[in-house]
DNA sequence: CGGATTATTATGTATATACATGTTCGCCCA
DNA sequence: TGGGCGAACATGTATATACATAATAATCCG
């Protein structure tokens, strides 16, 4: 779907209006054609032109309303979409060598903090692990992690002392909703010493929070080395490929 | 649309199938009921089943294949949607009084540097703003922007001195492409003394470069003191409200 | 027995049709 | 003149139908 070589009726009628919208020539508030008329436009029938608006409206192109139209909308807020892959995969990306070690594995009760991460009410047992991955020689990323046991009972008896526990997690969770927080930070002595740079070094900072159908499933904050990190967002109006 | 509230068939066998595919009752490789068997389940046409597995597919959460059947996918790449505001919107949802300066305002030949941050092969005439948001007596945001003259002439008679240059660029190029670099950064000496902050603070620089139809239209760069400011982006899996 | 051909099957796309729903406009009457 | 009622209208949803397409299964034949 959405390949772009497909010559479907539905997609030439798609790509055309989805031109005119994004060429400014049917500006914001433009209201388009009736949908019997973009039929008669386009020689189909009225339910092909209405999948399409229907298409376009999913996308936040255009705004539907009974009786008066539908309406090119102003596009308001500057959305992106952040594609997060697994740290191996990025490193691997960089065409340089991957390598993982496991810091710190400790199983015990959650603590006030660690309720507040996971946006637990009662407590719980929590897998607390520490992990550095490296890119060749060089520490390219530290995760702290936070495994709640209640929901992922199977991690007790996962050692991760081979691979990093957000593959295996993943494979675990079919699917879930995520909360990221990005910020920056000056390195700690402890920060900076683990991941081999200057003390105040600036830092950039992941927490993702990530739940499953039955409840929190995990904290995790990734420390990267500001200066050798960057996050890429991309945002295309109506494509998604 | 996908009000939630809506009791149609479709949003009904939707939210069925969805719910089923998240709860992991139908985990990732699961091959789903064709189209005629999800008909006679939920006691509809074809035609409605196809909607909602065509909508499923657009979503990502099933994969469909001619003759073999519909299935759940994998999740594979933990995507996030990141929405960022206007700066004066981030300032007064914080509950803090919003202002802004112009500090400066040159219109010059583009460098080489210019020529990279836009993506242009040719040499144009470009805006170089830099402005200072503040929310309350503090300093909020650096923006130091790029305007391609080529593409937006009518920035020049623009004296940016009252609003930012941001909100103003979106009504003038009405659907755009963009792409966003996130990295943190110490701060220089300069970037210090203009943010009210400690110099080798670390900063939180956020890169857009927007394009419209006809070319590069703007590139931006924002520096946040980090330790006051986080991006917050979410993801859930079919919706999109 | 193996490779080519054909048949079957499930999805993909498009159409005509039908009726429901929410707006808006205009008409009628107090 | 103004308020309300109803007709017209555009979209929303659903169905039955038809044919195209791609992939697999079945068959046929050398």
């Amino acid at each position: 779907m959405t390949n772009g070589k497909e010559a479907t009726l539905h997609h030439r009628i798609l790509s055309d209006i989805e031109g005119r919208i994004v060429s400014g020539e049917w500006p914001p508030g433009y209201r388009l054609p009736f949908e019997v008329d973009l039929a008669v436009q386009y020689s189909c029938s009225r339910m092909t032109a209405n999948k399409v608006l229907t298409h376009l409206a999913r996308a936040g192109l255009i705004e539907r309303r009974k009786k008066s139209g539908s309406f090119v909308s102003q596009p308001v807020t500057q959305a992106a979409v952040l594609e997060i892959h697994s740290i191996e995969a990025e490193v691997r990306s960089l065409k340089l060598p991957y390598s993982y070690r496991l810091e710190k594995r400790i199983l015990r009760e959650a603590s006030p903090v660690d309720r507040q991460h996971l946006e637990l009410s009662e407590t719980a047992s929590v897998l607390d692990l520490v992990c550095l991955h490296h890119a060749g020689e060089r520490p390219f990323c530290l995760e702290e992690r936070l495994i709640n046991l209640a929901t992922v009972p199977e991690a007790e008896s996962e050692d991760f002392s081979k691979s990093a526990p957000g593959t295996w997690l993943i494979s675990q969770i079919p699917w879930s909703t995520a909360e990221h927080r990005i910020y920056a930070l000056s390195a700690t002595a402890e920060v900076a010493k683990t991941l081999d740079i200057s003390r105040n070094a600036a830092c950039l900072v992941i927490e993702r929070r990530t739940w499953g159908s039955s409840g929190p499933v995990t904290f995790v904050r990734f420390t990267y080395p500001g200066d050798r990190h960057a996050l890429v967002a991309r945002f295309t109006p109506g494509g998604e490929s």
